[in-house]
DNA sequence: CCAAATTACTTCGCACGG
DNA sequence: CTGCCCGTGCGAAGTAAT
């Protein structure tokens, strides 16, 4: 039997921890941990939403992703503070460092989470949970901030672990009875990958616990949530075969930016406006990876909350901002019914990496000219700033050219949790 | 009244060809 | 000629995570 060892690493309540520690670091009187506090959006920009809270604000009932509207309802004294995504790349990298000293295989989750491949240093680190309680409070001395660490024999199951209670703490499930006392009688919707859809199903047909899905038919979940019936019947069976892969083994299979405007855009030629923007940005991404793309596609949410997506895929690869722009237009007009937009998101994917890629004798010349023309943008952006050079249309506006959530980078993603 | 941004994957509905 | 069944391929929508 290989018996496999995992780690799950994951920041307390990770943006308002980071902002509390830079608050502090800079005189801030007061630790927002210890009172009601949340990160949150500006809801001028129409941002209002929380995106993370303090323990003592989840008393209050304040939850991740409601508005502020709602959570002012509930907590009228709740302090709340910006996001400063620069801030929360470093926090994550420092702890990132940290996680390196104790094993070559990490797998970067997201900002605040890390999974770890202890197999191969138990012999130097003594028992995981040992190495794991060195590791948390290394963090916590080094870094200022608590994470919880979760011990597992595979990946689910660290991360099962690390959910269990917080903050600052490290739990294991490391056999079948520890699955069975600690994982079974949770509600089933805290099972990882049972989101609020799966979760209204289950209930239907009794079933509430972790456990309940565990002893459950699999036949019968098999026909009530196909495939992903099959997924969380095995998660509540503490089975998962996915391995910790180290982000630079995984191929990123799409890039996309959207942004929600402060207000409601009829203007089609407005409209176009932010989409360019939004072109410039996501196209100068791709050629940042190196890749190409076939597939173009939008993304529109109206005023009343109703989002609709459009896409289409090319005969051939590009990375050319005006040439993709042409096709983010004709999608819009194609697909746009005239009602007030909200929010507007372009993403690309199907790529191909640039040097794999063999160029049509029709329109080589075309291509050449056009890479050399983005190639002299990125430079001149990536040496003088975003902002050093933009269109025309853009000149005389309040509109900045480069729009879109948040700084590059910034944004690690999942990276292949299966597959 | 209030309701983000980014990525990955699956399922559903429909058109098409045989 | 029409109806039906089937596989296939594509695009839109849905689900889930941080």
């Amino acid at each position: 039997m290989s018996s496999v060892t995992v780690m799950h690493v994951d920041a307390n309540s990770a943006y308002l921890s980071w902002t509390a520690v830079d608050l502090l670091e800079k005189g801030y009187p007061l630790d927002i941990r210890t009172v009601p506090a949340a990160i949150a959006g500006n809801p001028e920009d129409r941002h209002g939403i929380i995106l993370a809270k303090s323990i003592p604000a989840k008393k209050y009932k304040i939850g991740t992703g409601e508005s502020l509207y709602e959570s002012k309802q509930r907590c009228p004294e709740l302090l709340l503070f910006p996001p400063n995504y620069d801030l929360y790349l470093s926090c994550s990298n420092a702890m990132y460092s940290i996680l390196q000293e104790y094993s070559p295989v990490i797998q970067r989750y997201s900002v605040d989470e890390c999974f770890v491949d202890f197999d191969h240093c138990e012999k130097r680190f003594g028992r995981p949970e040992a190495a794991a309680f060195e590791i948390k409070e290394r963090i916590k001395r080094e870094l200022g901030f608590t994470v919880n660490v979760g011990v597992g024999n595979n990946k689910l199951l660290a991360k099962m672990a690390g959910e269990l209670k917080k903050p600052d703490l490290v739990h294991t499930i490391l056999s079948q009875k520890e699955l069975e006392e600690k994982l079974w009688p949770l509600n089933v919707r805290e099972l990882f990958m049972v989101g609020r859809a799966s979760a209204k199903k289950l209930n239907k047909i009794n079933i509430n616990t972790i456990g309940d899905l565990a002893c459950s038919e699999l036949v019968l979940l098999r026909s009530l949530l196909k495939s992903h019936g099959q997924l969380i019947w095995e998660y509540a069976n503490g089975i998962d075969h996915d391995r910790v892969t180290p982000n630079d083994e995984v191929l990123q299979k799409s890039l996309s930016n959207s942004m929600t405007i402060k207000y409601d855009v009829t203007d089609k030629r407005e409209a176009e406006n932010y989409l360019l923007s939004l072109t410039d940005r996501v196209a100068g991404r791709l050629r940042r990876h190196q890749c190409k793309a076939s597939l173009i596609g939008i993304g529109v949410k109206t005023n009343g909350f109703v989002r609709y997506t459009h896409q289409i895929q090319l005969p051939f690869f590009t990375d050319d901002t005006t040439k993709i722009y042409r096709y983010v237009c004709s999608l819009f007009e194609e697909c746009w019914k005239g009602e007030p937009v909200r929010q507007l998101g372009i993403r690309l994917s199907e790529f191909t990496r640039k040097d794999e890629y063999q160029l049509s004798v029709f329109d080589i010349r075309q291509i050449e000219e056009d890479e050399a023309l983005n190639k002299v943008v990125d430079e001149i952006r990536d040496r003088f700033g975003q902002t050093a050079i933009y269109r025309g249309t853009f000149a005389n506006t309040d509109m900045k050219p480069l729009e879109g959530g948040i700084n590059d980078g910034n944004y690690l993603m999942m990276g292949g949790y299966k597959q």
